[in-house]
DNA sequence: CTGAAAGCGCTAACAG
DNA sequence: CTGTTAGCGCTTTCAG
């Protein structure tokens, strides 16, 4: 930056606030300032920008895992959101592990964002202390959480399932199966699993015909896998419950090349309204998350609470999930 | 950190050390001063050890789009490969827009990577010049540019697609369509596009029958929607060849709607190897481009030549793409 | 094994 | 509209 100023004839002070489009620069004069910089290649350092005023300009984001249209839709919205105010995104991947995730929010704070958005609600408890601590807005989104760090943007992940279930038992389907939920480290996965279970208690149905799909993600593969189990082990069934869109499609492909007429004789829901339950034959029923609504939200909620003009309002927001009945459960 | 050295009893410079995982601090100090720092809250600051030291620690990758699982497998490989030498991700879009590259390109730099590793081969003429100045190892990947910046791992995409349709034509599939190639944004598109018209002409073929599917990204609807208008266009086709296993998936779903049966009366190829394409009913021909292995390879290329030890073999590296010929373009 | 001095490249604060 | 001074929080370098 002082080669920049020493070429241009100015000070570095000046140089700087050409470079911020600071309105104090004659117009001329930053102009030339920026030629001269682009002419001997120089390129602003944001670290010791970022250093010295202590605004890196960036939002630490973190998901479980960066294959997943849910959550790619979800941090595309963030982005957009935020570019409009000139905060940049700054990624990680928990894995969908807890021990990964704290390591990673220790990394993600030593860059010092400007606020900190997370995907879930349950984290170990380093990891809170440290969310708690860091002294920056905290958005939890996608789930809802008991005892919230800060902000949440999310929605209950049971209950969102029970929407499917219902609608299933509605169509006259009571010997469901649900495929998924993975303990260990799916905590929303588990969650809609609980989903099923209450829902299938409510209605006087045997809630204990689970199969699960393996680790997370959850693939098209495992869907198909977990079907195969499923006709196997449970062959009255006449409907099965899907953790997501993709085992659902794997689950009705499997049920393609068993010649099991879907829906006439098993109907099949998923969840989280990706591409594919909507293009495939049949279509698959699903539940909408709105996982772009999501992130707009969770980042303007940081936004206004960076701003410091967060409103209660702003700090718990529900986003109701929608069902989406397709053919996939309906007979005509 | 003077706090957490004033705590302890030394000086800052030890704990700097401590927090280094230096061998020169005694175990018994370094773990008191470590337990220190996490009751006080402490959280080191990467931004002034950046500045200071000249490494950050992180390689900055562009990807066209967050939602498209080829790349979301390159940057995960990348991630993973990286992460062993203690180097983290710094993700950019550019949304297919050489615009919006050139600027992100500038902000990536801004804050001072190790390395640069890019998608494409195709760029603005000031983030060519940005790129080649930046003092820094960059990679070019998913192409194969005439005139390589620094390094490259990839493919070409017109030959890639040349082996899907020399494979239907080997079929005895002769009434060929393209879907896809939009030429304003998507580069590889085009690219493949090309490489249908090349291997058409080679075998004596009409090479003008060309479906546009709009701007990127690429999804299943506008395969559908492209598919529609082919059948209508050209009533006589029987294979089409479509840019992506996603746009082959709504053009296979919507030659089900019409009940055109596939493969008997249209041969159906994509390109990828998505999860969609194994799956589906029936499972879909396709072109594997090992992204998983390209960023593998392109990420061991950029730590090579930050370690200074990149041979030349490493500089250019051909990915060969593979021809996955399957149930849609296949009659029993 | 530990410490003191100097400085990475920028900007806040103040002055003109 | 432009400049000067000091310092952000760490690490390099040199010294013990």
């Amino acid at each position: 930056m002082s080669d920049v100023a020493a070429a241009v004839g100015v000070s570095p002070m000046t140089v700087s606030r050409a470079f911020r489009r600071d309105a104090s620069v004659s117009l001329k004069t930053r102009e030339k300032i920026l030629e001269t910089a682009a002419a001997l290649g120089y390129v602003f350092d944001s670290r010791a920008s970022t250093l010295r005023s202590q605004k890196t300009g960036f939002v630490a984001v973190t998901i479980p895992s960066i294959n997943n249209a849910n959550f790619a839709d979800t941090v595309g919205a963030i982005s957009a959101e935020l570019a409009q105010s000139d905060l940049q995104v700054l990624l990680g991947y928990t894995n969908y592990d807890l021990d990964d995730e704290e390591r990673l929010i220790e990394q993600l704070l030593r860059r010092r964002p400007e606020a900190l958005i997370v995907t879930g609600g349950s984290h170990s408890a380093h990891a809170r202390t440290m969310m708690s601590n860091a002294g920056i807005p905290v958005v939890q989104m996608w789930d809802e959480p008991q005892d919230p760090v800060d902000m949440v943007v999310g929605f209950s992940n049971g209950q969102a399932m029970q929407l499917m279930v219902r609608h299933m038992i509605d169509q006259g389907r009571r010997n469901l199966v649900f495929l998924g939920g993975d303990d260990r480290s799916d905590v929303r996965g588990a969650e809609r699993r609980e989903g099923f279970i209450t829902a299938m208690r409510s209605a006087g149905l045997p809630a204990d015909r689970l199969v699960d799909t393996g680790t997370p993600p959850v693939s098209m593969h495992q869907g198909a896998l977990a079907m195969q189990q499923a006709l196997r082990q449970y062959p009255d069934l006449n409907g099965v419950v899907c953790v997501s869109d993709l085992s659902a499609f794997g689950a009705m492909s499997e049920c393609q090349r068993q010649q099991v007429p879907v829906p006439d004789q098993v109907a099949i829901g998923g969840f989280g309204a990706y591409d594919i339950s909507g293009q495939s034959v049949p279509e698959i029923s699903t539940v909408e998350v709105h996982s772009k609504e999501i992130g707009t939200r969770a980042a303007q909620a940081a936004l206004a609470a960076i701003n410091g003009n967060a409103t209660q309002q702003d700090r718990i927001q529900n986003v109701v999930p929608v069902l989406i009945p397709r053919a996939s459960t309906q007979r005509d």
